[in-house]
DNA sequence: TTGTATGCAAATTATTTGCACTCTC
DNA sequence: GAGAGTGCAAATAATTTGCATACAA
């Protein structure tokens, strides 16, 4: 019941003006399957070994700058990637403990963005963001 | 007209049941007297060479855990510390072109802790949390 | 004095860069 | 065919670890 069929994950490409080659293909499927965040190497380990690992960097950072994945990080001294579906990114609770990952409920970005923007004076407009809560999980916290 | 005398951080670090050492003052008082969050490198440049930078980590860590600083990224690959003045922390805008950074308004953590926690199933309580904007300032986008 | 904190050296992990080669369009 | 995209090797940057010494309480 996937919804990330190749055809799918060329048209996207092909929105972004990327050019369609078997890494981004690759890794794009990957992400878009992903239900949670993915670090590279995890990304990697889903991929396999025919795509070299700085392949990922330069990819990701593409997508990032194109919009199409979201980047963010958990104090871990690394970042993670998800697939931005409709748009959306989503935002996360996890456990500082055992890292246990939970998804929250979506966000109002439109109301925060302009919420903030009223008050800067440096800025007119916002690309993005990265909201992530930390805490302890119920079961850890026994 | 500096509010960060030495009084105070004693104070502060016996609040936290941490023994008074040279690194642990010299630190506390570099993040109190910001008014930008700091990363190691910058810490280091104005706490001077006679901390080791292995106990700026160590230290900075050990205040993170106690909820004295708060520790966020700016997509950048490293981590940046905010003293916690009266209990909060700061979000801000970055540009992604030039890296200007400015602080936004104060965010309702209390509001988003309930909303966050009433949909979620693993978790009972949020410690800490993470919000930043990136965009493009006015000069860039020019 | 006694255990905690620090310094130093070296290791580890994440990410980037230069260059030659290979694909996509 | 031309230029963008990739692989490989090596470099860089951030952070951590082991162990011996030094300092706070």
């Amino acid at each position: 019941m996937k919804h990330t069929g190749t055809h799918n994950v060329h048209a996207v490409l092909e929105q972004h003006n990327l050019s369609i080659t078997k890494p981004r293909v690759l890794i794009l499927s990957a992400l878009m399957e992903a239900v949670t965040p993915l670090s590279v190497d995890v990304l990697q380990k889903k991929v396999g070994s025919s795509v070299n690992y700085v392949t990922f960097y330069r990819v990701l950072k593409q997508f990032v700058r194109e919009g199409l994945i979201h980047q963010t990080d958990f104090r871990e001294g690394k970042s993670y990637y998800e697939y931005q579906h409709d748009g959306h990114h989503h935002h996360h609770i996890t456990c500082v403990e055992c890292g246990v990952r939970e998804e929250t409920m979506d966000c109002h970005e439109k109301d925060d963005y302009k919420h903030v923007l009223v008050h800067s004076k440096q800025f007119s407009h916002i690309a993005s963001h990265t909201l992530e809560f930390f805490g302890v999980c119920k079961r850890c916290s026994k």
